[in-house]
RNA sequence: GUGGGUAUAGCUCAGUAGGUAGAGCACUGGAUUGUGGCUCCAGGUGUCGCGGGUUCAAAUCCCGUUACUCACCCCA
């Protein structure tokens, strides 16, 4: 096999299709209900707009994006949703219409990073945009939001972890701040962080290295520095939690690797260990200033969230109940399957799922490949049926079988899919 | 980008005193001349990742290479 899906990037077969389309369904219907509407946005854009937005210094930026130049246009394939939203947003003047926006996405989000455990080069997010509220209400409204949707999705075992690294000014003062304190110390830190001092010294503070954690245990921590509004924006946020009853933790060593955010930030984590350095399922903060810098005619504070797919997919259950077909058609010979075409053909006018089984096979065969399909009903049409004008109906959920006119076919499938099949236990015994 | 692990049937994997390959699952047939799930019997499938080297002989030893995977970095 010499031509395979490009590294990071995988094939999704109907099998597990089937698990993606329902937590699509979960996500649109639940944040249906906090009015969330759907935004779809080119999957290329201005190279230019994720190097203001996020941070030319940021990894994402620095290494990760998938650009190219065409004619005189640098354009960059997207590595996540929220820049483009907010361009959309600032491009259609959608703050002239409306005062509050609530937008969703889902799809591809592409990043050339070194593939593991729940990362890859092409990934898929559903995510959340809400323009034209400073919270905290909001930012609360929508954390607990989050709870509730990996909660819908099944994950169990996970803690939301709260920050604010404050506006604009107090984030950068404190990122000045915490760059003098560990400068003196730069001998001791590890390589990596040595090298934050200079692209982000915030993400000193939540390193993994023992070399590095001692010394930002005594580090200032922003919850000091934050500005009073700041101050108090967190304040309102813990305690529209609180009345949410929405569990948290407050982090203040939680920071993101992005440049946008402003005061809240949050990130919802799987505690399981099952992703290992990958455990978060969910991600976001406030970035109030990104519309303003993107041109807007005013300012508008805004905060979102973005979901990792596959993630939430690794740690739900993948064993779920099989839908199968409502009738598999086994004919026994060329006649019989003309009119098993037939017949299936008039059965899914009924709305109802049905599959003919054409490859000639024993009677024996076909049922067994009706069983592995878990369908409910199977129709026998041999030489019998063909000459009297019936098929044969059995019952594969209930170990029951009848002979029915062809003509009141439908009639028969429908009565049988109301009636409940046996219970596991029952089959057990009856198999016994 | 850095470091580790793995690569044998469609899938999950066995297979070292080097002697050109096995099991389970799945699939097909039969036991039941037209009846599923359990059971029993039978059957097919492999460039042993790729390239080179050592050897009478390499899935097995050596070198290289590619892919996958895990960890770090970063993020969903």
């Amino acid at each position: 096999m010499e031509l395979r899906a490009v590294r990071g990037m995988k094939d999704i077969l109907p099998e597990q299709a089937a698990r993606w389309q329902r937590l699509e369904r979960t996500f649109r219907e639940l944040v249906g209900r906090y009015g969330y509407g759907e935004v779809r946005t080119p999957l290329l854009e201005p190279t230019e707009l994720f190097v203001r937005e996020i941070g030319e210094d940021t990894d994402v930026v620095s290494k990760e994006m998938y650009s190219f130049e065409r004619h005189e246009d640098s354009l960059t394939v997207r590595p996540e949703g929220t820049a483009s939203a907010a361009r959309a947003y600032v491009q259609h003047n959608v703050a002239g219409v409306e005062p509050v926006t609530r937008w969703f996405y889902i799809g591809p989000m592409f990043r050339a990073e070194r593939p593991a455990k729940g990362r890859y080069r092409q990934f898929h997010q559903a995510g959340c945009e809400l323009y034209g509220d400073v919270g905290p209400a909001s930012d609360a409204e929508m954390i607990g939001m989050c709870a509730e949707l990996v909660t819908a999705l099944g994950v169990r075992d996970f803690v939301i972890h709260v920050n604010s690294i404050g506006s604009g000014p107090t984030r950068a003062r404190y990122r000045d701040e915490l760059t003098r304190f560990f400068e003196p110390h730069r001998a001791a830190l590890s390589e990596d962080s040595q090298r934050r001092l200079a692209t982000n010294p915030l993400r000193i503070l939540d390193s993994k290295d023992p070399r590095d954690r001692e010394l930002a245990a005594t580090a200032p921590s922003v919850v000091d520095v934050l500005a009073e509004e700041d101050a108090k924006h967190f304040d309102g946020l813990r305690r529209h939690l609180d009345a949410l009853a929405v569990p948290y933790h407050v982090d203040p060593r939680l920071v993101r690797g992005l440049d946008y955010y402003t005061r809240t930030l949050f990130e919802l984590k799987i505690t399981t260990g099952e992703l290992g350095a990958q455990d978060a399922l969910l991600g976001g903060g406030r970035y109030d200033d990104m519309i303003g810098n993107l041109g807007a005619k005013r300012p508008v504070p805004a905060i979102g969230f973005a979901m990792g797919i596959e993630r939430i997919l690794e740690v739900t259950a993948r064993e779920e109940a099989r839908i199968g077909p409502a009738c598999y058609f086994a004919p026994m010979s060329e006649e019989a399957t003309t009119r098993a075409l037939l017949l299936a053909q008039n059965l899914r006018q009924s709305g109802h799922w049905c599959e003919v089984d054409g490859r000639g096979l024993s009677v024996k065969a076909m049922l067994r490949r009706a069983d592995g399909l878990a369908s409910r009903l199977a129709a026998l049409l041999g030489a019998d049926e063909l000459a009297t004008g019936t098929v044969t109906l059995k019952d594969l959920g209930r170990h029951e079988q009848e002979r029915v006119p062809t003509t009141q076919l439908a009639e028969a499938v429908a009565r049988r899919l109301a009636m409940p099949p046996l219970a596991a236990e029952e089959k057990a015994v009856d198999r016994g």
